[in-house]
DNA sequence: TAAGTCCCAGGTGCTACACATAGGTCAAAA
DNA sequence: TTTTGACCTATGTGTAGCACCTGGGACTTA
């Protein structure tokens, strides 16, 4: 059985993250009777490594938590698995698609700032350098 | 003067973002003394106005709080606006090469799933999907 | 035995709001 | 005049994924 920082460098997952996934309840640990420390078993080193690669596939800490729940009740957790990539998927680029835009818009506006002087507060405008891209 | 609701009609924002804006200090409206509501300036339409212009360009409510203090203290905040929306393209480029790397992970990996069936539960792996890419 | 170091637990903070709960306001209807 | 109903308000909590903080216990060394 290994505490929380024997696990955190086992997993190489910081301390708070483990303590996290244990709130959230992605891992239950038994407790040490004498101190109330986490304690945890080989299973859960496999669980924080199954969790640490499905975030770096796309999935989100709830979308795992649905998995351990299928795979808990002796259901494959595959073909929900295989609809939640989609949905990260399509929600990753929609994202993208907003990010590039913003990048776009900013990129656009510093430039435009380049040639522009710093205004000096003239009690209307609050940021000439914005107000002047409203 | 408005209230929330009117001004949340004139600006197009919701009414939960303005009582938002309003707890974090971006608007410190006066009350009516009769029942406690939120009452709104011309000078609050200005100041939303703002608001959303600025989250469009990249920056964080935070930015914006400190551009209007320096525009409080009458001093002008077109140089630290500067500063700010150099290091929003920063984390912003480096936000988009993260996700684009995440999408291409996704892609490659839905693709290899194709040709994959869905593993059944046999009391040692948790999602064979997701296990056979570790 | 006291100081220093390391670890633990639980709680709060971060972003930008959306949502839930409980109650107040106001005009029209009975 | 009171009641109904629609709409409004205020504050508090939840969201994702942790990082950070506080207060305390355990263990080592001088």
């Amino acid at each position: 059985m290994l505490t929380v920082s024997e696990l955190s460098k086992t997993v190489e997952v910081t301390p708070d993250a483990i303590r996290h996934y244990v709130r959230i309840g992605l891992l239950a640990p038994s407790r040490d009777p004498d101190n109330g420390y986490r304690l945890f078993s080989a299973d859960d080193i496999k669980r924080v490594k199954f969790i640490r690669h499905a975030k770096g596939l796309g999935f989100t800490l709830s979308d795992i938590k649905t998995i351990f729940e299928h795979s808990y009740e002796g259901q494959s957790p595959c073909p929900a698995v295989r609809d939640m990539i989609r949905q990260r998927i399509d929600k990753n680029r929609a994202r993208l698609a907003e990010l590039n835009a913003l990048q776009q818009r900013m990129d656009d506006t510093l430039e435009k700032w380049k040639s522009m002087p710093d205004g000096e507060p003239d009690g209307d405008a609050i940021c000439h350098l914005i107000e002047s891209v409203m």
